[in-house]
RNA sequence: UGGGGCGUAGCCAAGUGGUAAGGCACCGGUCUUUGGAACCGGCAUUCGUUGGUUCGAAUCCACCCGCCCCAGCCA
């Protein structure tokens, strides 16, 4: 057991549960989705701390899907969720799902109806909610509060018996209508739907509620820290009332502080509706927050647990900045990804001086952050792409990339100089003719002068087309629900979230490069390639290298 | 005077009576065949406010202010 590093409130609970000798110093946690929509950045933080402290702790961590109610769930959100989890990097020790309790639950339903704790009520929803009283009003009690517990124990097997019609009745618990803690003015356990369950089909017409079910279901578990967000804390009183009414194992509720992030959504309903307006291509679209569309982006599993551990877990609702988990991203990127080289912007350069049938391989680093990844070769010849933005005719202060008379280096080849411009009828740069410097092959210079720069390339001979997709902030604003009023969140939507170039030039060993494969495409930032691609190159800027150019550029135009 | 939570730098966050960790961002600098990375340095006399207790308060007490959550037969 460690005790040392960073700790959080409930790492500290649990420490003293194990000091303690509470539950036998034994430590059980699960990680509890409802099946129905995609995983996002936010349960990732969930998923890190359930299984995370489990592990820390030599305890147990379960997944287990919260699937009470059939109207939302779907087997394909289980398998989705499922493939995240162990993306992400962590494997549950027991696979369960709260519809397997179903027949305990109901077991324990008639416990309680026995007990005098629950009833079956007979009101409509409307009139239940208005019998619940205000957030400052006592709640009325329901006429069907005192019926007998014969009478409900009848009610209630004919309603799992399918007897009575959707919303006509509902199993409530006999707690207190006056309760200044709303949940307590005798919650709804049961309602009836006639709907097929994604596992349990046409068995049950009646089905649990959240509160009902969740608190029981971590129970029968034998889970000893039940861990969750803020919104919950509401919901402890009544988690604890079920669990001490029908004496079972006492788990307990930890609410900790919501993930929330600048320029993100992490609301399933709104992120649902991105995906049915078709403001982006699905689920896992690049753009999205979901752990589907993070990994099609490019984003490693240890790049978001990193990023998860250092937002820490607390009670405060704040909103952490994008920022922060791009740098985990690059953090994680930068040490174990190759370097390649690919031209965006293409712009022909002559080598006028370089023999026109000549070809020489340049021996180039794959990854400076790791020796053992050794180095490949890349073709040299007379015509070249450089970087369209790694020339100007007239440079301004602090450019020190080429420009007509400026020498500069290829990375891992010749020092070359501009001597002329080449422009068409319009007036557009289109190619640019330089001198060599023989001397300077592999980039070295023997008299030791130095260049103030050095740009990627490309052999035009050698390189191949690609596709690259570079993406933006899906939304202009920090907040994305900061809007005028009459409008929703879509109005902050980016025009440019999603830019695709459709000729760009790479290295040729980067012919046969799988989906998935992750690259730092030299001076421009990590890509991955696609799952689109294939006989055409298909990349996805998963993120751009830190870029002080642009800031200095920035500044200067802004007028600082 | 409904209940439950939370306020420490631009952002996240340690700290639980002994004189404000760390990370992101930002600003300088070193180094560099990526304007990347790495490295060095800077960045809260003050902890929402105001009082009080104390030799000593972000930590204890009181009041006030601000923000979040709860009135689904959703989770």
């Amino acid at each position: 057991m460690s005790t040392e590093g960073p700790s959080n409130f409930i790492r500290d609970i649990i420490i003293e549960d194990i000091k303690s000798g509470k539950y036998g110093g034994r430590v059980q946690t699960r990680f509890p989705p409802e099946p129905n929509g995609y995983l996002h950045i936010g349960h990732a933080k969930a998923i890190c701390l359930d299984f995370g402290l489990a592990a820390e702790f030599g305890g147990k961590c379960n997944l287990r899907f919260d699937d009470t109610n059939p109207s939302k769930e779907e087997t394909e959100y289980v398998n989705a969720i499922m493939e995240d989890v162990q993306w992400l990097g962590f494997q549950w020790d027991g696979l369960y799902y709260a519809s397997d309790y179903f027949q305990q639950l109901y077991e324990w339903a008639i416990q309680l109806i026995t007990a005098g704790k629950a009833y079956v009520c007979d009101l409509s929803a409307d009139e239940i909610r208005a019998y619940r009283g205000t957030l400052t009003e006592p709640g009325r009690e329901s006429p069907y509060r005192n019926r007998s517990v014969e009478e409900n124990l009848d009610l209630f097997e004919r309603m799992k018996k399918g007897e009575f019609p959707d919303g006509s009745r509902t199993l409530r618990a006999r707690i207190d209508m006056t309760s200044p803690i709303l949940n307590l003015r005798d919650p709804v356990m049961y309602r009836i739907l006639h709907m097929d369950h994604h596992r349990t089909g046409n068995e049950w017409c009646i089905y649990p509620m959240y509160d009902y079910a969740h608190g029981q279901s971590d129970s029968i578990e034998h889970v000893t820290h039940s861990m969750c967000t803020l919104e919950f804390e509401n919901n402890r009183p009544l988690y604890n009332w079920f669990i001490e009414q029908l004496g079972i194992f006492p788990s307990r509720q930890y609410e900790f502080d919501r993930l929330a992030l600048t320029h993100t959504l992490l609301s399933k309903r709104k992120l649902l509706k991105l995906v049915e307006e078709r403001h982006v291509e699905g689920w896992d679209d690049p753009r999205m927050p979901t752990l589907s569309g993070m990994r099609r982006r490019g984003y490693t599993p240890e790049a978001i647990r990193n990023f998860c551990a250092s937002v820490g877990v607390s009670k405060t609702n704040g909103i952490t900045q994008l920022q922060q988990l791009e740098y985990f991203l690059r953090q994680d990127l930068n040490r174990i990804v190759p370097r390649v080289m690919c031209v965006q912007k293409p712009l022909r350069v002559v080598i006028e001086n370089y023999p026109d049938d000549l070809v020489e391989e340049m021996e180039a680093i794959n990854n400076p952050e790791d020796s053992s990844a050794g180095t490949r070769t890349i073709p040299f010849s007379r015509t070249l792409y450089i970087e369209e933005d790694d020339f100007r005719e007239d440079p301004p202060k602090q450019f020190y990339r080429l420009a007509p008379g400026r020498e500069v280096r290829l990375r891992y080849a010749y020092l070359i100089t501009c001597k002329e411009v080449i422009k068409d009828s319009s007036g557009r740069i289109v190619e640019l003719r330089c001198t060599y410097d023989p001397a300077t092959r592999g980039g070295n210079t023997p008299d030791g002068r130095k260049v103030k720069s050095t740009i990627h390339w490309v052999s035009a001979a050698h390189a191949l087309s690609a596709e690259v997709r570079l993406y933006d902030n899906l939304f202009v604003k920090e907040d994305p629900n900061d809007v005028a009023e009459g409008q929703d969140f879509t109005a902050n939507l980016h025009p440019e979230s999603l830019q695709v170039l459709h000729d760009c030039k790479v290295e040729p060993s980067l012919r046969d490069a799988a989906p998935g494969t992750k690259y730092q495409f030299e001076r421009l930032g990590y890509y991955c390639v696609d799952r689109d691609s294939g006989q055409r190159l298909v990349f996805n800027r998963t993120i751009g290298l830190r870029d002080t150019w642009a800031k200095i550029e920035k500044r200067a135009t802004t007028g600082a």
